[in-house]
DNA sequence: CATGGTGGCATTTTT
DNA sequence: TGCCACCATG
């Protein structure tokens, strides 16, 4: 949904009349689209038609001035828009989109990286390091370094790194400016995690465009191949760009200076990130005759969500001065709702949609956005209890998974022996008897002989059966993996190394979701098989793949209207930041409380308060016609057991609330009833008597209160145990590429409230969301500890299950 | 020396 | 839940 204006105004596949592209543009965006060479910033605002201008300015470039199409270079933050500019492109121009170089920041990077790494001292075969990762190398540096771990926290030096990174600060630089002991200290560390990864040829996220920069810098003919090639950049949302990734577009754009970006600076979100709005602020001074465009008409919302909009972001201080406005009208109120707590919103949140979807509005135009990704807990309880199908975009779920994660490694060492990270994740993975100090000598050797651990290690087997056994078992795999097709490779591994066997040896459920999700991995690799390329091509370009894709590469398709989609009709949910560039008929903008909008890690700076509240105005713009502001009165911080914990007590309504005209604000349900407001109102909650509610809301509550403990109960076995389904996965490797947690509930299993503790005894016909169906044998203890056995239908044995997590149903 | 079980703790946002 | 530190056991 990342279409603004989804007009259909050029059909012709293969090209169109140069003229035509200017048609349908308002005069600024033609301004923008038709300008000569230069720099240009584009001002768009939310809902303005930037992505529009952009593809067609690059329509423009080919078709009217005859730049050959591997002359540009687009730069996007995610591969989704990446996608969906090439996609839209392909409409414009036909084939000629594919040889456009359209990708984002980090894959830009690595492209170049994978050409020149070696340049730089490393490898080109270098792998890419996670978080995970890169915290397992830290974690090393200051166990050797003596450190305090709980006065200087692991987390305290990631993210120092990632700050010198984000802002180009090399490690002896680092040590140079610092300027009190713990500087000095992180600029220590830094130097050493730089080594560390260098030596296990790895690159973080942060050096995909730190080393991409230095290699540009110090190699003069890499510098002159890429100017050579490339005589057009364009930037998409300009705002978020950090100083790396600045330095990056301003090597690349000298000496033509044909840069064209786009952004809003009310839109800046990522300043975590080390995005800098003084980029977009300042980009006039570095580029001095800069062509300034502004896009302030608005095609996307109604008048009403315009003014709330404006009324939220005019308060900042660091903002250029714009106002969008609509030639549409004012549509309809703004609806708000103020539950007990958050289970209680989720449910008014849910029985809207479904009320909205009787009438006739899909889910698929329905969004639910949240500051938290912890919110997504009720919300999801909420839903599934409703059988309303949604999908929550936000985390790689399946590459997650710990028993992917270890298969994957012995995949990476093979690729790459000197990852030292995945040496020691899958050395003892499963146990065969080589802990913690077989570890440490093998460490220490690879530091005496400056070897990469797996060389060291064979050393250490002279002396010990354990990790000799385990050079043997590489060796093999080394072997298959030169013969072996890809997929069977992978199931080759999950068997010799026993991996495979063990889980199946365990009665504990979760084990058999592991299988299953190592069946898809095997599955997945068969159709990353090639008969051109080698298995270690494949397995490198496996793992690149793996290792880009992010959580904002949303599910193509739901383009709006000019693209057919086949894409299941879900309701979708994802944080403020993923929501940016998205378009929804229908937002619900929850948790408008503050605390957690503004989040109260910005209560105490006005920079970050700064970002809160663009962060809401972007949730509010995303809204095209009807837009909800929920909030909770209560709101568990914690959530775990049975208890309905609230910590935090009452909370109070978000100030951006207040900023919007009570004028435009609808109560709907427990305010509505009570005369209380959005704004003021502390509406009587009371568990004795469902009638204070007053509305169809409370009815849902009643019977969810009663059934505490809710917490992880219905929502967390659905996503550990759902296996992601092998098209899922093929699209999620694919370069147009797609996560999602998609969650998929089996047809018998849909929508029936778990089974009470009493409901189950002896005899009973259970249904189970992965182990299907089956009759309870026994069940033993109470409460919380309870567990029950049960004889499925697919499986020879009972099954011990532990009530509170097994999800059981009655058939 | 390796392993498995137990109890405590954690949660902003992400390329 | 899931991760980690800690401890008892083989």
């Amino acid at each position: 949904m990342i279409g603004e204006q989804s007009t259909m105004l050029f059909s012709d596949e293969r090209s169109m009349a140069s003229s035509d592209l200017l048609k349908g543009l308002n005069d600024p965006q033609q301004d923008a689209v038709g300008y000569g060479d230069g720099p240009i910033l584009v001002l768009a605002g939310a809902g303005s038609g930037k992505t529009r201008v952009l593809t067609h300015r690059v329509a423009q470039l080919i078709l009217e001035r005859g730049v050959p199409a591997d002359r540009i270079l687009a730069v996007t933050f995610t591969n989704k828009a990446a996608e969906e500019m090439r996609g839209r492109l392909r409409q414009l121009l036909g084939e000629r989109a594919e040889r456009l170089w359209i990708s984002t920041f980090h894959s830009a990077g690595l492209r170049i990286l994978r050409h020149n790494a070696s340049r730089l001292g490393y490898g080109n075969q270098f792998v890419v390091y996670d978080d995970q990762d890169s915290k397992g190398v830290l974690k090393q540096i200051i166990k050797d370094l003596n450190i305090n771990e709980d006065k200087y926290p692991i987390d305290s030096f990631a993210r120092a790194i990632d700050r010198a990174k984000n802002n180009f600060i090399l490690p002896q630089e680092a040590g140079k400016r610092a300027s009190s002991i713990e500087s000095d200290l992180q600029a220590q560390v830094y130097d050493r995690y730089q080594k560390a990864l260098l030596e296990a040829n790895a690159m973080d996220f942060g050096d995909l465009l730190v080393n991409a920069v230095r290699v540009l810098k110090e190699h003069t003919e890499v510098l002159e191949y890429y100017r050579r090639t490339l005589h057009y950049i364009l930037v998409d949302e300009f705002q978020d760009t950090n100083k790396v990734q600045y330095l990056f577009i301003r090597l690349l754009a000298e000496p033509r200076r044909n840069l064209f970006v786009v952004g809003d600076d009310d839109q800046s979100i990522y300043g975590f990130r080390g995005a800098t709005i003084s980029n977009i602020l300042e980009f006039e001074k570095d580029y001095p005759n800069t062509r300034v465009v502004k896009l302030e008409q608005n095609y996307r919302s109604t008048g009403t969500i315009l003014n709330a909009a404006h009324a939220v972001i005019e308060k900042n201080k660091a903002r250029k001065a714009k106002k969008l406005w609509t030639a549409g009208d004012d549509g309809e109120q703004i609806r708000t709702f103020i539950g007990y707590d958050e289970n209680m919103e989720a449910d008014f949140v849910t029985s809207e949609i479904k009320r909205l979807a009787t009438q006739g509005v899909k889910y698929s135009e329905m969004s639910i956005l949240y500051r938290t990704n912890a919110q997504t807990r009720a919300l999801e309880e909420s839903l599934v209890r409703a059988k309303v199908p949604y999908k929550i975009f936000g985390g790689l779920k399946f590459f997650d998974r710990k028993e992917v994660k270890d298969m994957l490694a012995y995949v990476r060492l093979l690729v790459n022996p000197a990852d030292n990270q995945a040496f020691q994740r899958v050395v003892n993975t499963p146990p065969r008897g080589i802990g913690a100090q077989a570890v440490q000598s093998i460490a220490e050797e690879a530091r005496r002989s400056s070897m990469p651990f797996l060389h060291a290690s064979v050393t250490i087997a002279e002396t010990n059966k354990s990790v000799k056994k385990f050079i043997e078992l590489m060796g093999e795999l080394k072997q298959a993996s030169q013969t072996m097709k890809f997929g069977a490779f992978l199931g080759f591994i999950v068997e010799k190394t026993e991996y495979g066997p063990r889980l199946a040896a365990m009665k504990d459920p979760a084990a058999q979701s592991r299988i299953e999700n190592l069946q898809e991995l095997e599955s997945l690799g068969r159709t990353m098989e090639h008969p051109e390329l080698s298995n270690d091509e494949i397995m490198k370009d496996f793992l690149d793949r793996i290792s880009l894709t992010s959580s904002a590469d949303m599910p193509a398709g739901e383009t709006g209207a000019n693209v057919p989609t086949e894409k299941p009709d879900t309701v979708s949910l994802m944080t403020l930041h993923l929501a940016k560039g998205l378009e929804f008929p229908v937002v619900f903008l929850t948790g408008l409380e503050e605390g957690l909008l503004p989040h109260y890690r910005s209560l105490d700076d006005t920079v970050g308060l700064e970002e809160e509240r663009r962060l809401c105005y972007v949730g509010i713009t995303r809204a095209m016609r009807t837009l909800y502001l929920t909030r909770a009165h209560n709101r568990g911080m914690f959530a775990s057991g049975g208890n309905s914990s609230t910590a935090g007590g009452a909370r109070i309504v978000s100030r951006f609330a207040k900023d919007v005209d009570p004028k435009s604000l609808t109560a709907v349900g427990v305010e509505r009833s009570q005369g209380a407001t959005f704004i003021e109102g502390y509406p009587r909650f009371s568990f004795d008597d469902g009638d204070d509610y007053g509305d169809e809301y409370a009815t849902t509550f009643n019977r969810r209160k009663k059934s505490y403990p809710r917490y992880g109960e219905e929502t967390s076995e659905y996503t550990s145990k759902t296996p992601v389904s092998l098209d899922q996965l093929r699209t999620l490797l694919m370069p147009a590429d797609s996560i999602k947690k998609e969650i998929e509930i089996p047809a018998e299993y849909h929508g029936r409230p778990t089974a009470a503790l009493e409901q189950l005894a002896p005899g009973v016909a259970v249904l189970h969301p992965s182990f299907g169906r089956g009759c309870v044998e026994d069940v033993k203890g109470s409460g919380s500890s309870a567990t029950v056995f049960v004889r499925f239908e697919s499986f020879e044995e009972s099954k011990k299950l532990v009530y509170r997590f097994a999800k059981l149903v009655l058939a």
